[in-house]
DNA sequence: GCCAACGTTGGC
DNA sequence: GCCAACGTTGGC
């Protein structure tokens, strides 16, 4: 099993949206990072943990925990000309865009706010790819030694 | 709103 | 294959 961390604006699909959705679930569409889709495409599966994180926002970090529930399929909002996402250039018969699904698991009680989680990039978050220097991938891996410290802190 | 960092596009 | 121009991300 693997651990992801993963972004959202709350303006666009908070954690809160996440829980109210049916059944908890939702799936991600949307991503147009090749980096971010071959993780998702060819890494992630049923049961592996995912760090919700709030971008863009007043107070960005980690807000809670959810689960990959259904592996990798075609992103059909690049299809859809409607679509903020569209991308003309995804072929329906051979797409180039895919999403998984995610289930709520919790949210935390506080956020872990990402000044907080910078205070340990000496430590034992001196890896993680989030608080690289201009990091944008919106999907990044975590390891378990990160996921257990982030979890701690809550 | 600003702007640094990054990814993508397209001319050559 | 290079690289300038452009668009996007995302912290602040």
């Amino acid at each position: 099993m693997t651990y992801w961390l993963m972004k959202s604006e709350p303006g666009e699909f908070s954690i809160d949206d996440l829980q109210n959705a049916p059944g908890g679930e939702t799936f991600w569409d949307g991503v147009r990072n090749y980096q971010a889709r071959n993780f998702m495409r060819d890494d992630m599966k049923v049961g592996d943990g995912v760090l919700y994180y709030h971008s863009n926002c007043p107070e960005t970090g980690v807000v809670g925990i959810a689960t990959v529930c259904r592996e990798a399929y075609p992103d059909h909002t690049a299809f859809d000309p409607e679509d903020k996402h569209y991308d003309p250039k995804s072929d329906p018969d051979n797409p180039r865009w895919c999403m998984v699904d995610i289930r709520f698991e919790r949210k935390f009680e506080r956020v872990i706010l990402l000044r907080e989680l910078r205070q340990h990039a000496d430590g034992p978050l001196r890896d993680m790819l989030l608080l690289r220097r201009g990091n944008r991938l919106s999907i990044t891996p975590v390891t378990s030694e990160e996921w257990n410290f982030i979890l701690s802190l809550e």
